[in-house]
RNA sequence: GGCCCCGUAGCUCAGUGGAUAGAGCAACAGCCUUCUAAGCUGUGGGUCGAGCGUUCGAAUCGCUCCGGGGUCACCA
């Protein structure tokens, strides 16, 4: 139990015992007390004075008394201000704390509830590379799979990718045209920007033959439909749904590559799935439940025999299910792959992360479930991120400004190993070791960039801010774990063997906070899980390395002032390390042993 | 137009019912013969978009307005 909580049921207990009126956790708030103030958490009690009919000085001492006496060798002293109860802990019970904790490295993770939460992050169409906007969903996915995992959950990572469709098909007609056989190996050129290139490339082509039609008097929604590439590419999109074989083959061929592009990225961020859902295998599952919410009514056909919804009586539109022509529509899949995903995992919760632009299409998702009857349909979860901007404004591919992941990921290595060559500080590590460091660097600097920033949020993504490493950063938290390495290095300590007898040392302040602050590191994790927030950790171990790096600055470890002080001081090191790396690896980040 | 989200320091963001609203960056002033200065300490910087209301107490809740964005396809 954390120490907020136990303050919390000590309260309602004494309250109880006090007064005998039972109250709630909701009746008054437990917060950390503010730094200019004597204690370390505060108890709000305003919201009681009205029901007990009390001054606060009386009752902020009743209450005070009551809880150190019910609870010996916790509390060292209490004061009240205001409506304000301050706790002060005993150096024992934060001592007993760190003696139990120091080197538990599942500290702060729940046991397995053997509960399975699926969480769909990624999600590409398969025409062309990844961007920033996906790092920014990859990142969240995957951090958020390792948060519900440290929350007891079982998970299962995926990942929906649209092979199918005219995006695609657009790809495939400009390769035709105009690759001359090329191929990614031919060319040297990574799979999934190869074929991005062609889609390029075909927009190119047809922004050119619409100003031709409509150079010729053609006004622009026919010239649309008429360029003749795009007839070619809806022709190849006909041919694809009716199986022909050979653009069935140029279609795998081309997906085959753009998917050893994408793996080769997942696999450079440390990223994965459990199970890869492709569109073109499951956008024919809905049609099934358009059938059978027509048989019960939920659905509707118009004279057209186009299917519908009519949402209209809870704040949403009507929203089509099914074409005139039959053909089902983005809708019709999401409900079958939404159902397919119950039925082949035993899900409690299925969670999508996908952008903020979809909130309505989501919404209306859950809405039809539910109107189906389905179980699962409060099971689902949109975990909506807000779009990554840049300094210029939104990024568009039709203006060339959307930033290539693969690009900024060399581009934060890179500027990660000059700002490790401009310091100095590794000199006689091996090539080999100073590349992976590189790595570690450039992709913490990355993925903690994106993560500290509330999902919910739109974010401005500025490169200049992105490669700087000092301040609320990655490498900043990194550093910090590098150096604690370094002081355990250099007192011969191996933090497998180091032994902490618990010591009834007086706490300085900066010890003390530095406990505190570790303490909380147990309900940063539920709250990030609970809020579906990373960046909830983000600022965790941003505050315990700065917590820390006060401490370093001001208190030697080695030179401590006797043996047990310095024994006190280790364990805090070590627990520092371990929570650093234990929510460093939540967001996804890895940590270097010197940097 | 309907529905939804956002507006906090020059910039990027925390804080979502409690004490004098916090960080980082940028600016300025200090600290390396002492465990890594990617660090630490300090200074300046705010009508929390505006107004009204609820409350003992509002950046936080409600209403109105202003500004920015998203979405409402027989597109994917």
């Amino acid at each position: 139990m954390s120490l907020a909580s136990f303050i919390q049921s000590a309260t309602l207990e004494s309250l109880e015992k006090l007064y005998g009126v039972r109250f709630t956790e909701k009746d008054f708030q437990v917060s950390m007390t503010k730094p200019e103030f004597k204690g370390d958490y505060s108890i709000v009690f305003f919201p009681l004075l009205k029901a007990l009919h009390k001054k606060p000085e009386d009752l902020g001492n009743e209450l005070g008394q009551k809880i150190l006496e019910l609870n010996p060798g916790t509390f060292f002293s209490f004061n009240v201000i205001k409506g304000f109860l301050n706790l002060e802990f005993s150096d024992g019970i934060l001592n007993e704390f760190l003696h139990t904790k120091y080197n538990n490295r599942q500290y702060g993770f729940s046991d397995p509830k053997g509960e399975t939460v699926m969480i769909e992050y990624s999600s590409p169409n398969t025409n062309k590379p990844l961007h920033l906007g996906h790092l920014r969903n990859i990142f969240i996915g995957w951090s958020m799979s390792k948060i519900l995992k440290a929350n007891g959950y079982d998970i299962v990572k995926t990942c929906i990718v649209n092979d199918r469709g005219i995006h695609i098909c657009k790809s495939m007609i400009a390769w035709k045209l105009y690759a001359e056989g090329a191929t990614p190996d031919s060319t040297g050129t990574k799979g999934d920007h190869f074929v991005g290139d062609y889609y390029v490339k075909f927009n190119e082509v047809y922004q050119q033959q619409m100003q031709e039609l409509m150079a010729g008097g053609m006004d622009k929604k026919t010239a649309e439909r008429e360029a003749p590439v795009m007839k070619e590419a809806q022709d190849l999109l006909l041919k694809w749904e009716s199986g022909d074989k050979e653009v069935r083959a140029l279609w795998a061929e081309m997906n085959g590559w753009v998917y050893k592009g994408f793996d080769t990225t997942y696999n450079r961020i440390g990223v994965g799935f459990d199970k890869v859902y492709y569109e073109s295998n499951t956008y024919l599952l809905g049609k099934k439940y358009v059938q059978q919410g027509l048989d019960n009514g939920v659905l509707f056909k118009k004279e057209d025999g186009s299917v519908w919804i009519d949402l209209t009586n809870e704040q949403l539109d009507e929203k089509l299910l099914l074409r005139s022509d039959g053909t089902s529509v983005y809708m019709t899949q999401d409900i079958g792959l939404a159902a397919e995903k119950f039925q082949e995992y035993p899900l409690k919760k299925s969670i999508y992360v996908i952008g903020d632009e979809q909130i309505y299409h989501m919404k209306v998702l859950k809405a039809i479930c539910r109107r189906m009857n389905f179980p699962f349909a409060d099971e689902i979860y949109h975990l909506s991120y807000g779009m990554v901007e840049l300094t210029t404004g939104k990024m568009k591919s039709r203006e060339g400004t959307v930033v290539d992941a693969d690009d900024l990921i060399d581009d934060m290595i890179k500027t990660s190993a000059e700002q490790t060559a401009a310091l100095g500080k590794v000199e006689g590590s091996t090539d080999e070791e100073l590349s992976k460091l590189y790595e570690i660097l450039g992709l913490g600097a990355t993925k903690f960039y994106l993560l500290r920033v509330d999902p919910k949020r739109k974010m401005v993504f500025d490169p200049k801010d992105s490669i700087d490493f000092h301040g609320f950063t990655g490498p900043f938290v990194q550093y910090t774990y590098a150096r604690i390495k370094s002081i355990l290095r250099k007192a011969n300590v191996s933090v497998e063997e180091f032994n902490y007898d618990i010591s009834s040392e007086t706490l300085l302040p900066l010890e003390k906070q530095l406990i505190l602050q570790l303490e909380t590191f147990e309900s940063a994790v539920s709250e990030s899980g609970s809020e579906m927030n990373p960046s909830i950790i983000a600022n965790f171990v941003y505050g315990t390395a700065k917590q820390f790096n006060s401490f370093y600055t001001e208190h030697s470890v080695i030179q401590a002032e006797n043996q047990a002080k310095k024994n006190l001081r280790l364990a805090l090191s070590i627990m520092t390390a371990n929570t650093l790396c234990s929510g460093l690896k939540l967001l996804g980040i890895q940590v270097p042993e010197r940097m």
